[in-house]
DNA sequence: CCGACATATGACTGTATGGCAATATAGTGA
DNA sequence: TCACTATATTGCCATACAGTCATATGTCGG
């Protein structure tokens, strides 16, 4: 949040985009797009999800920004949209890495 | 996400975070607390919330190490725990700018 | 001890949402 | 046109959770 002029709107737009990566099933959906676009059959494949769930998801997330879509005959390809999103888990990793060393020191204080 | 094994584990646990930061009075909290720590009667009158709810909202994000805690007398006082968690602000309102500049750039190119 | 104050907590209600099953829709080739 | 395939969508159900209200708990000073 950047000092700028927090509006109650931002503050929801904000708020609904770190929901939507507040889904495990999405996470790993984004995930499996790290390395590459994929159709809903695939990504149905390497997550294990339902592909009418699947479809839900993308489709939110695809509204919200997060991926990009394309389709080529009966194939729909997604893909990230921006790649700052895995600059977003690294640092939530980095959070929760320097949680886990901090309770590890207390542990070891003992 | 950095390259580690992503274990459904850890995307819950990342999820979870991000979920929690997915609702805006949690984030009109967190903005509060950025210039300095509150106690919750003051939190409420910043934020126009009720009273249980700021203070069950103080517990999760407490719970999930977004804020302090210390007691003094009457009072509790919280604070941010981490202030990487307006890097993650920062980044998503990052994110909303490029989306924003990306639809005026189209709607000039009509 | 008692009253005042600050905070946490429990119960309830209404709303949102993930997942599933079924179905609708779109695209392709014979 | 029809059958097949890929994907989107709808409706339902169970669960989660924000917000509210009332109450419980802890602290302090007279």
């Amino acid at each position: 949040m950047v000092q700028a002029k927090l509006t109650p709107e931002l503050l929801h737009i904000i708020a609904e985009r770190f929901k939507a990566i507040g889904e495990p099933a999405r996470l790993q959906i984004l995930n499996t797009l790290r390395d590459g676009e994929r159709t809903v059959t695939e990504l149905v494949e390497e997550t294990g999800l339902g592909q009418g769930n699947v479809s839900k998801h993308l489709q939110l997330l695809h509204t919200l920004g997060f991926v990009t879509r394309r389709k080529d005959g009966l194939h729909v390809y997604y893909a990230i949209a921006d790649r700052s999103v895995f600059k977003l888990c690294d640092i939530m990793c980095g959070r929760l890495e320097a949680e886990t060393s901090a309770r590890r020191r207390v542990l070891a204080a003992r």
